[in-house]
DNA sequence: CGTCGCATTGATATCGCTCAAATCCGGTGG
DNA sequence: CCACCGGATTTGAGCGATATCAATGCGACG
């Protein structure tokens, strides 16, 4: 049984629990940026929309995490956040947690880690997104977010969503991995995979 | 004539000022992560390289801007900066400037909130990239980055720089240019581009 | 036991990459 | 002042990788 994370002991007298049902919104792009998350149980989809109504998962979080972290600074919401399954969250006033950082130094500090950590985690991202060949792709992503020595890649949801992270068509991810394991250059196992060489 | 940027009156008795003439590196991948840096005068473009050698621009810094702000936190630097002209740099020690984060709780919010900035713009070019069709990576910019009421985006450095922000080839570039360009979508001068309709 | 969404594979079309070449432009040295 | 040079810009031709459309199987869940 996987234990529920616990709020941060610095901020946990300003947070209110939460319960979203899966596929409901927990706020929407454009409405007022009044609170920042925390989850601790389900998962949540950032997601943006395009003119044409097409969307975008601009990142994917998961219990331990805090989410829309960018909105500490922001008039509104930049994206929307839709729970994946069934989600408990702490929704955190930003007035609070601003005069909280003003006020303690050490948790200031500690946010401001968090967020680098997000920064760079992103930027590894469009690095990737940067690389034109689907498997090159595939390779950078175990390379950089796989654990071990050899490299393995644990996949939270389902193998659609990687193939939106990775900026291809599901289709796409299935013929690569297909090509990649046939030459032998990863293993899959249902929830994992690994890089061999 | 372009003033020079000064340095934010928080951190400028930290800085010691520093020259680097064009394609001087200024930090390169895998050292010491001892100094953040704010760019006085000049351009530096961050870089990664990839397995096979190949480069990718993960951010060109502009004057005005601290770059290298996710070193803070982190032990290495995770790319290399190359001054891209004749550039004036102020390097701030890293160990300094945490100090001055702890201390200083309204300094500690303007780096938060600069931290944050870069990574909304960063999450917005995980956005494009994400884009399939070449034209709507270009309109994409051009709403995002654009500025005032009929879309201008100055671009800062040459178009196959800005070739290689889009995740395109810069052939690829100039035909989608050219292509919107005869269609009436944008417009075009040397050194800006306008989104018409 | 029916339905829905994910996983997987096939066929085809298309867009962007690659290779190639011509022109333009700024800077540099004679 | 002019010839030259290197890099940026621009356009062409062809190919290949990925998107798109389509069909099938499978597993979860009601």
């Amino acid at each position: 049984m996987m234990s529920e994370p616990s709020i941060p002991a610095n901020v946990r007298d300003l947070a209110a629990r939460r319960h979203v049902d899966a596929g409901g919104a927990i706020f929407r792009v454009g409405t007022s940026a009044s609170h920042v998350y925390f989850l601790l149980r389900g998962r949540v989809a950032l997601n943006r929309f395009g003119p044409s109504g097409e969307e975008v998962a601009i990142h994917v979080a998961d219990p331990g995490e805090f989410f829309a972290e960018a909105s500490l600074h922001a008039e509104r919401y930049h994206c929307t956040a839709v729970a994946l399954a069934d989600t408990e969250v702490a929704a955190i006033p930003s007035v609070d947690l601003r005069a909280r950082i003003q006020s303690d130094p050490q948790f200031a500090m500690q946010w401001l880690e968090s967020v680098a950590g997000q920064l760079r985690q992103v930027r590894a991202r469009v690095e990737r997104l940067s690389i034109k060949s689907a498997a090159e792709r595939v390779r950078h992503l175990l390379l950089t977010e796989g654990r071990g020595k050899t490299p393995t890649y644990a996949l939270r949801g389902t193998a659609r969503e990687l193939a939106g992270q990775l900026g291809l068509t599901h289709e796409a991810l299935y013929r690569v991995l297909a090509a990649m394991q046939r030459e032998g250059t990863i293993a899959r196992t249902r929830s994992e995979i690994v890089l061999l060489r």
